[in-house]
DNA sequence: TCCATAGTTCAAGTATTATAGAAATATCAA
DNA sequence: TTGATATTTCTATAATACTTGAACTATGGA
């Protein structure tokens, strides 16, 4: 992923009701939500629903798909699994900086872990 | 973390010359980059540079030491950490939605690992 | 003291983004 | 066909954010 592709994401996440969607669509699972019921539990007037939801579309962290009147959301949580490696790569030279997510080194991790065992997630020697 | 709050961090890393330089000190490790050298790195005028390293001190992703005439900045990966924590927790309800980023169930996590093994990480079953 | 350097703040212009009413489109149901 | 519902597109307005020259502050060296 490069630096410009990554903003993008970033930028469409730095905002409180696309955070908001994309959260509930997280949380919500493969099955998704359709957008009425997001507008329902965000309370958002149809036309900045919308907005926000082609944004997040157009980027790639959901996915809408027609179902008769009803459109389904999803999360495309490929696409933050790359955000995140993106972020956290070559991350804190070998020291245990990400307790929480354990997401250190992601570009050996990315190559499917053959070489160059990590430290990360470990106390610094 | 609550959704305003990672939104604002969001948004900051949603530009490229902020993001450019928050990835710079993420691989520069806990030594950290001077102003300068980063305004060099990316090319920056210096009110440009100062205006986005102060928005991203704001929120907290950054920190600047004053040495004698320069400023030392470094990341803040306990902020970043709590971030990806924030965007990853509960998500895709037990699959293997993360492969990259193994960052899945961070609530558990957060709560020492004590608690309700995840099955996040491995192939659903 | 005087000058150079590192960095910030000010100010003004430019550009981008968000909001939401009104109108339009699409689908279904009666 | 008519009406209702889900969603988008259009439009205008409002708000926010980015950029950078110029001026300013702080520090260290000669």
């Amino acid at each position: 992923m490069e630096t410009l592709n990554a903003a993008e994401l970033l930028a469409a996440l730095g905002h409180e009701s696309r955070l908001s969607i994309f959260r509930l669509l997280v949380e919500a699972g493969t099955e998704g939500l359709f957008a009425s019921a997001i507008g329902e539990k965000l309370g958002l007037p149809a036309p900045t629903l919308s907005f926000h939801l082609s944004h997040l579309t157009r980027v790639g962290l959901i996915r809408g798909q027609k179902e008769s009147r009803f459109i389904r959301y999803a999360a495309e949580y490929a696409t933050m699994d790359e955000l995140i490696a993106f972020l956290t790569s070559n991350c804190c030279q070998g020291e245990a900086c990400l307790p929480k997510t354990s997401a250190c080194d992601t570009i050996a991790k990315r190559r499917k872990l053959g070489d160059s065992p990590s430290s990360c997630g470990k106390e610094p020697s």
